[in-house]
Order: structure tokens, then C-alpha cells, then sequence
DNA sequence: ATAGTGCGCTATTATTAACATAGCAACAGG
DNA sequence: CCTGTTGCTATGTTAATAATAGCGCACTAT
């Protein structure tokens, strides 16, 4: 298993360990956002309906991902299955905006599609 | 060149290519999430200048991310290097709070490392 | 013309992560 | 025992990333 980025030890984009960075690190493997998102939106369940949601991701990965967002303390695997933490829910509100800014993306990306072939 | 996640386009974790899930396949890749902050942070930049700011990122990666940042259309190269474009200074704008929980996250873990020897 | 500098990258090789698929062990119901 | 569901691991293959060296170009000074 590698090891799980967290704020204070050495990551991707900072030695020492800045949390944004840290967060980074963890958040921009793949999936790790995706995985967070869907557990959200379903609420709790289990491993293999988390894994029907994300549409095509592997149990292998899956499986990291869980560990990795566990270990951060994002997500737990409880009663009713695996479920996204007080940490973890506050991490899905801030990819929030995010989802606000990919619509407006969309419409950029069909504006400039329909205007590059007739002008 | 592998393909550039865009929004109504086949993504990893939606086929019809939901704009969320096109922004977490773009900001899900290494130094993705990082270099967009960076480049924010420091201003107009050139390639070397940012490569340093990221403190250990390979030219190879850089010039994908940056590749993919730019058909994406959240930076462009002009005059005093490159730099973000106002969707992208949008998109840095909304990992804003992901910041601020990243700040929550390092004090959360600073104290149930805390607790967790005496307690 | 020549040498030096900084620029944006590319080439190469090695290592690591991710994919896809099959299947295991544990538990529950019948 | 048989079937189904659970979480998850094993395997072999492919793609992504890392680490380092260096290219071609433009500019400057000599």
C-alpha cells in the first residue's frame, strides 16, 4: 500500500506538507473525487453498489480509494455500509462549487463549438 | 496525446459525460489540481518558473497538464507566459473551500494524533 | 560568425498506478 | 449442501508518471 497523503508529512507539491496540497494529492487520484461524490449522493451502501454508481471502476481501485479516504478520515464502513464522515461531508460541500463551475465549462465549450464552423 | 475530458464527451465515472465528472477526470490526474493553483498564485509564468513553484514536477507531466489545461481553456500561453483565463481563475476560485477544509482536515488529525497516545 | 543564455519542450528508460477479469473467504437463507 | 451476497484479493496487461538528459529556437553580446 503507498502512502496516504495527509497535511504535515511530505506530498505532491510541498514538503512540507501544506493542506491544501496534501489534499490535492489525495483528491486528484483517480477516482478519489468521484468516489466521494457518489457515496455522498447514494448516502450509505455497500461496496458493490458503490461500485455500480461509479459505472466502471474496478474493485482494485475502488478498494483504494476507500482505504485512502478511511484513513483520511472522509469516510467510514459502518452499519449500513460504507458512509461519508462530518470531514467527509464538509469535503463534498467544497467540491460544491466545483460542480458549479463545470456547467458553466459546458457552456463555454458549446458556445465556442457552435460558433467555430459558421463563424 | 490521450484525449482531453470535456464535458458531453465519455468520461471516467459517467459515459455521457455529466460536467462534474469531466471535471473530476481532468482535476483527478497528477499535479492537475496543483499546477492550476500554482500558475494562480504566481502570476504570469514561464514553463521553468512554474516547474519550480511546484517544487518537484517532471517537464513530461507539466507539459501534459498544461496540454490539457489549455484545450480545457482554464489557461492559455500569451504574452508574459502562461497564465490562467477568467474560467480558470473561476475554477481556482472554487478550490477555495476545499483550502479551507484542508485546514480543518490538518487540525482534525492534529488532535486525534494528540488524543490518541495519552487518551 | 560564434558563444552564451534562457525559453518551451521532447526523448528515453524505469517505475508505479490503474484496468479488467476471475475468484476467494465469510456469512445468510433455504 | 447449494445459492446468493458481502467485501475484497490475485493476476496479467496496459497506461500514466518519474527522473534525467538534451534538442531547436530566439536573443544578446562579442
Amino acid at each position: 500500500m503507498p502512502d496516504i497523503p495527509a497535511p504535515g508529512k511530505a506530498v505532491r507539491g510541498s514538503r512540507s506538507g501544506s493542506p491544501i496540497m496534501a489534499m490535492f494529492d489525495l483528491l486528484g487520484r483517480r477516482w478519489a473525487m468521484g468516489v466521494l461524490w457518489q457515496l455522498y449522493e447514494q448516502g450509505p451502501c455497500t461496496f458493490r453498489a458503490l461500485q455500480d454508481a461509479c459505472e466502471s471502476i474496478s474493485p482494485a481501485v475502488l478498494n483504494s480509494r476507500l482505504k485512502e479516504l478511511r484513513i483520511a478520515g472522509f469516510i467510514i464502513h459502518g452499519e449500513g455500509g460504507y458512509q461519508v464522515t462530518d470531514l467527509g461531508a464538509e469535503v463534498y460541500r467544497a467540491l460544491l462549487p466545483l460542480s458549479k463551475v463545470s456547467k458553466t465549462w459546458a457552456e463555454a465549450l458549446a458556445n465556442s463549438d457552435a460558433g467555430s464552423s459558421s463563424d
